[in-house]
DNA sequence: ATGTGGTGCCTTATA
DNA sequence: GGCACCACAT
């Protein structure tokens, strides 16, 4: 990357000069008043307050391109900070579109990517290399685990994992080791977390490495410690904006401080009803301090809304009005009031699960778009039911934040390797390994291959094999690659005779690649070989070779690249920033959400965090929010009888549709139409009594009440949404339909017989799953699979 | 070094 | 209820 740090010539973002004064700044006519001023107040601190679906990041990126237009700065003395990739890259685009061309050597970029990249340049200050490494959590709990072990504390007591936080705490808040007493480690680690915390850091100054929090703590070090490295820098950035500023933790906010103490130019966007990130060391004080913190700031309020519907967004400020630590938006729309959020009592999760799932396909008859549906769950858990009812349904859904394990680089190399042996013309895979581990065979010899493979239109494994026959390689290169490609004819050979997973550690160990990883030092090559095994034992589910390669391919790329449009399911963190038509937000009721451990670990703090999040839930909706509670949930084994989140009450009645399904009273609704009975639950089941019989297990004052250990549902299940409201369209169905005895393939279950056909609903005997009853929509013939 | 049974825990997640 | 981790056994 060209380092624009030494001042260049005047970036190409600056535009021609002295533009015709009528043409200049297009870009800011879409804008509103407010939104504008946040725009054109550049100088001196500014805390633009934006809330949800305000167009914060129009402002953020239009103000950038303003920064640039009017020569205000060069692209170079910009830093602009992200917390995630994502991101960064969204507000890299966006500006490249303003302003008509790529800025460069801009300062954008995460709070760790830039703190590394300033790190690099002055790592010996702090007594690093500028290559240090940089750990990831894996790393860092396998290295906190052998210090325990060292200091002899029981890791069963002391969970690794939690001393780890405890010390990720402490640097999000600025504190190194030699800030801390002894004593402030309270019991954990057995009173001996600081001086764990000590040994952690020593041995990452041996190991030249760090981890993330440490890129911004020795960044402070260096600025403080070197006026001289620290005045650079002001020089360097004139401008600084900061874009979610109520997830910054101590550490942040100090490192953003003292880069624009000098010029004081620092604008920083954030909401704090969108604070949902303290437990991760964010400090929502930061963004309710700001007037202090920067004296004489301008603070702009963004409160019109162009996301959602009038009921949207009342339902969610009559929530958030419930909370204290705020600085207070009112949000409002020119849209029309749209429809209630309805809020829909349940009996019990399966139930929840059937409901969302019949109105999603009824929103689907209406002609919505799958991928304008969202399913938000307070914890990852929870998307269990839903994942289940959908299969069912043959309704196309993705789970967000699921395993990130194939991306990694240790195993998308070892996947080259089993995608060569099984086919031969995958030429994508075979670039990927053939010099790795490094054999020599490098760019020049693959230019050969590539021309080789061209001139006779065959793949690059089958241009190896003519090469080797001829003498345009040097002898040395030549057997190397002869044997390279032996190897792999071989390894297909075993393919027939060798179970897959006993292959795949033979394929690893024989190319060398397993011994590339242990001969390699750096304090990530054991989580890798680590990895590496985990891959091979995951291999044992299925069937064969390209039966796993199969089951990648789809988690991998996911049916999204077919074009399928599928129901996005994922957790309320992970949908902040994000926006869907239609929203569903099960599991309202207290304990689940807001989460009891939440509420027991941080009291009000938690409850209103808790609560933030139900307000970043509700405004991601556009048209549509549904809010559902069970009066009963199965949880970790055992039913417990819920009352329904203290959210739910908080919504205005005006704004929402209460329904409860046959027999049950409705929630808030119950307030205004059925009577008044005070809250809802059991009274159409068992007549209430046997509730609460094996006494509260969710700690005191929990939502929870334990019914005994029962391994049954509570009461009879006599209602089915299923007989309800709606005829269920038959769905189009492209093929004709499986006969009995037909091999299919399902994403989830694998290989299959069909051992009954009901019109569209499918008996499948899997392979490794056992028996199912599955849409038809949902499988593929076997022969067709991948 | 791999496999198995037992135990304990169980919120959210980024770089 | 289910998974992940650990200790122990092979």
């Amino acid at each position: 990357m060209s380092d624009a740090y030494d001042d260049d010539p005047l970036s190409h973002a600056a535009p021609p000069a002295a533009p015709a004064p009528v043409q200049r700044f297009a870009y800011l006519d879409g804008l509103n008043p407010t939104q504008r001023a946040a725009v054109e107040a550049l100088d001196g601190p500014v805390l633009v307050l934006a809330g949800a679906g305000t167009g914060k990041t129009r402002v953020l990126t239009t103000r950038l391109a303003h920064l640039l237009m009017t020569r205000r700065a060069a692209a170079f003395q910009i830093l602009a900070v992200t917390f995630t990739n994502k991101a960064a890259r969204e507000m890299r685009e966006r500006v490249a579109h303003l302003v008509g061309i790529e800025p460069e050597g801009w300062w954008l970029g995460t709070f760790h990517a830039l703190a590394a990249r300033i790190l690099r340049r002055h790592a010996e200050l702090v007594g690093l290399k500028s290559n240090f490494t940089i750990l990831d959590t894996d790393d860092q709990v396998r290295l906190i685990k052998q210090l325990l072990q060292a200091e002899n504390i029981d890791s069963k007591k002391w969970p690794p994992r939690q001393v780890l936080g405890a010390i990720e705490r402490w640097k999000d808040r600025g504190l190194t080791p030699d800030r801390l007493a002894d004593s402030d480690g309270g019991d954990v680690a057995g009173g001996r977390v600081v001086a764990i915390y000590r040994a952690y850091q020593e041995r990452l100054r041996t190991l030249n490495a760090c981890d993330f929090g440490d890129l911004l703590l020795h960044n402070l070090a260096i600025f403080q410690g070197h006026p001289d490295v620290l005045a650079e820098y002001h020089r360097k950035f004139r401008y600084v904006l900061v874009d979610e500023y109520q997830d910054t933790n101590v550490a942040q906010y100090l490192w953003l401080r003292i880069l624009s103490q000098a010029h004081k130019n620092i604008c920083c966007v954030g909401d704090e009803d969108q604070s949902i990130y303290a437990w991760r060391g964010a400090e929502i004080g930061n963004i309710l301090r700001f007037e202090t913190d920067f004296p004489g700031a301008t603070i702009i309020k963004l409160e019109q809304n162009y996301r959602s519907t009038g009921h949207i967004l009342a339902a969610a400020s009559g929530l958030i009005a419930n909370n204290q630590g705020r600085l207070g938006k009112t949000l409002w729309t020119e849209a029309d009031g749209g429809e209630r959020v309805k809020v829909k009592a349940v009996w019990d999760g399966e139930e929840e699960a059937r409901w969302v799932g019949e109105e999603i396909e009824a929103l689907q008859r209406k002609g919505t778009t799958l991928s304008n549906v969202a399913v938000l769950v307070r914890a990852g858990f929870q998307t269990r039911e839903f994942e289940e009812r959908f299969i069912t349904l043959g309704l196309p859904y993705k789970v967000l934040g699921g395993p990130r394990f194939y991306e990694r680089q240790e195993i998308r190399d070892a996947l080259a390797y089993f995608r060569v042996v099984n086919s031969g013309d995958d030429d994508l895979a075979f670039e990927r390994i053939v010099n790795l581990p490094k054999r020599g065979i490098g760019p020049a010899a693959m230019q050969c291959l590539y021309t080789a493979a061209r001139a006779q239109g065959v793949s690059l494994t089958e241009a190896g094999w003519a090469l080797t026959g001829t003498d345009e390689l040097k002898p040395k290169l030549r057997s190397t690659l002869r044997g390279l490609l032996q190897d792999i004819f071989r390894w297909r050979t075993l393919m027939a005779t060798v179970p897959h997973t006993e292959l795949a550690r033979t394929i690893l160990d024989e190319s060398g690649y397993t011994r590339m990883w242990q001969e390699d030092k750096t304090p990530e090559a054991p989580g890798r070989l680590e990895n590496l095994k985990e891959l091979v034992t995951a291999m044992a589910e299925f069937e064969n070779l390209p039966g796993f390669l199969e089951h990648v391919a789809l988690v991998m790329e996911n049916a999204e690249a077919a074009g399928i449009e599928q129901v996005t399911v994922m957790t309320l963190h992970g949908a902040k920033g994000l926006e869907f038509d239609h929203v569903f937000l099960p599991g309202w009721e207290e304990g689940v959400f807001p989460n009891q451990r939440a509420l027991d670990e941080t009291g009000i703090a938690g409850l209103e965090e808790e609560r933030r999040l139900a307000y970043v839930g509700l405004t991601r909706a556009r048209r549509r929010a549904y809010v559902s509670h069970a009066a009963n949930r199965r949880l970790y084994g055992n039913w417990v009888s819920a009352l329904p989140s203290r959210f739910v009450d908080e919504l205005p009645q005006d704004d929402i549709e209460a329904e409860a399904a046959n027999g049950l009273f409705a929630g808030s609704g119950a307030r205004s139409g059925a009577g008044g009975a005070a809250g809802y639950g059991v009274g159409g089941y068992g007549g209430g009594s046997g509730f609460g019989g094996a006494g509260s297990g969710g700690g005191a004052g929990g939502g929870f009440q334990f019914r005994g250990a029962g391994r049954q549902a509570p009461a009879p299940k006599t209602i089915t949404l299923d007989q309800g409201a709606y005829a269920v369209a038959p769905r189009p169905r492209p093929d004709a339909p499986f006969a009995k005895g037909a091999r299919v393939f399902h994403q989830k279950f694998g290989y299959g017989t069909v051992t009954a056909v009901a019109e569209d609903k499918l008996e499948i005997d899997f392979d490794h799953s056992g028996s199912k009853k599955v849409m038809d929509s949902f499988v593929v013939p076997a022969d067709k699979a991948g």
